[in-house]
DNA sequence: TTGAAAGCGCTAACAA
DNA sequence: TTGTTAGCGCTTTCAA
């Protein structure tokens, strides 16, 4: 493996003119810096990262934490993310915390020493955990607001309040949110949305659930809502809301003539399923730029104070959603 | 930051035996390795990855690199890779590599700093190439084969011929492959089993593209399928056949009464596009799984020689084809 | 079973 | 502008 001292030894220089030559060009004169990029070239010299990183105290390495590599919410934020690190010089190591948070706390704490920041999608951990861990380690959540934490925050909640008002003025009065993880920020803000805009129109809002936020538990959600008697549906996200789809068509149920359903951002897959699902669009690799955009800064001037982006949500219309039955007459 | 001195110093110990203690506890004292271990909690003490990769020459790190982050067949390998590498203690960095040659060379090199070892998904380098990689750092290609080069190869082709021979018992006789990309091992081998079917069963077929492995390109490739008058399509991925899927039905046209339509792999939301797409099932996320246990394994016991692992694909039959529409006679 | 000491490859003062 | 040197935190001989 070629060190810096080969090349050194080659252009008949020292190790520090050749790091020099190396991370900061404009320190070492030209002729001398030709010379020395050459023969690293020509020797094919890669700085050592682990060494690099050692005396530097910088990794270039930026993680990103998801709760559920599965879902495909994360694939967006991981394009997001992805792009931008990559962009910046720095790789992005991926983990999977599965939901829980012992295993989130655990890898925020190991990853602290790896990586150089953190990007967390939908923390699941409580607001003075997430707050403590902000001041161990360079970190930018996403959808998950709290004090002294930088933080890209989507509006989904207004979207919903749209659908709420989409449905209320298609005819229908009896709705059911269909409630994600209980430890879901995100969540709380959204059935919250949804009972305003129930208030402020007039009409009868529930929750069911919670529901993993999976297509398998979109027919238990879809079971409920049934039971429930409610001729709408708004759900946590677009995965639930694909789930309910797919059972209530495997009861011999119609969307939208027995049943309207919203979804909730927009994800792969949600404009291409039968019916096409209503849903609120969010900009998610977006969000996932600018989380990365945000923990760039950070690391380059230590926390001046914490900041919160919020990114639009708007509801997206399509053929889930329709005007509510209305009772049959007997022929 | 807490460092083994720190620990050492808190226990009474040097800091090789601290070093031993965490790395080789069997090699002290049961008592003493006990005081350093409790020393170490307390201090909530976490050995410096960059410092042990220095020394140790190994990074616990893994790098994927996948030629587009935003093709679902990689979503379900970055599961798969995600979670072995997980259990087995190693990171995983993740690498977008654009369908670029030159990007795809550039992160080899460069990961195999990083890097303990890499999965290269969907290679597009040349066999030379390839080859000569693998010389450099420990890797397994998957969907990819090369002599001297461990990989995991999914049967996609023999699912293909099912499909042909499918089609063919439907009543089809004019069918066409819609290519990917050209530098794609797995879209050449796909169309060459698609032809020895067609030739087996007396059907024509022919190859029509190549397209970009996306739903956008799938536009092009229905127009150009309903151009060469055909009555059903192979389509490289699910990707160009959602894509067909949508431009036909735009055009007026139904699936299957006009069209038929194959995908391939079988990845997220085939089954619930409308119609569900009839494809070839590969099991990607094993996949994954099982190009990471022959990585670690490759770590482990420097190359006996390289092994490759062929996984089976089987067609899924959905509803997205159909009878070969019978000629209609007016009434 | 333990400790001392020599690096791993690099960066960053400090001197020249 | 360049070189010398002292580490960064750890692993790993080698002795004790």
């Amino acid at each position: 493996m070629t060190t810096i001292h080969d090349v050194a030894r080659a252009s008949g220089v020292s190790i520090s003119t050749v790091s020099r030559a190396m991370s900061r060009p404009e320190q070492v004169n030209a002729t001398t810096r030709e010379r020395v990029l050459a023969a690293a070239a020509e020797l094919d010299y890669r700085p050592s990262t682990a060494a690099r990183s050692l005396t530097s105290g910088r990794s270039m390495t930026l993680g990103l934490l998801v709760p559920d590599i599965t879902n495909p919410f994360f694939f967006d934020l991981i394009r997001g993310t992805q792009g931008r690190s990559a962009t910046a010089g720095y790789h992005q190591i991926l983990i999977d915390t599965q939901e829980s948070v012992e295993l989130e706390q655990h890898h925020i704490a190991a990853s602290a020493k790896e990586s150089d920041g953190l990007v967390l999608a939908a923390s699941r951990l409580t607001d003075e955990a997430l707050a403590a861990a902000a001041r161990t380690v360079p970190l930018v959540a996403i959808n998950r607001s709290t004090p002294g934490v930088s933080s890209v925050v989507i509006d989904t909640p207004s979207g919903m309040g749209q659908a709420v008002d989409h449905l209320a003025s298609l005819g229908h009065r009896k709705v059911a949110y269909l409630s994600g993880p209980r430890s879901s920020w995100s969540n709380a803000r959204r059935w919250r949305a949804v009972q305003q805009a129930a208030r402020r129109t007039g009409i009868s809002a529930r929750q069911l659930g919670p529901f993993p936020p999976t297509r398998e538990a979109g027919a238990a959600a879809a079971d409920a809502a049934v039971h429930a008697g409610v001729t709408a549906v708004l759900a946590f996200n677009d995965l639930i809301a694909l789930g309910v789809l797919r059972r209530l068509f495997d009861r011999g149920l119609s969307v939208p003539e027995d049943m309207s359903v919203v979804g909730c951002d927009n994800t792969f897959g949600s404009d291409f399923c039968h019916p096409p699902l209503t849903t609120v669009s969010a900009p998610i690799e977006q969000a996932g730029q600018l989380a990365t955009d945000m923990l760039l800064a950070l690391l380059r001037s230590p926390v001046p104070s914490p900041r919160v982006h919020e990114l639009p949500a708007v509801l997206t219309i399509r053929g889930s959603t329709g005007p509510v039955p209305r009772p049959r007459r007997s022929e």
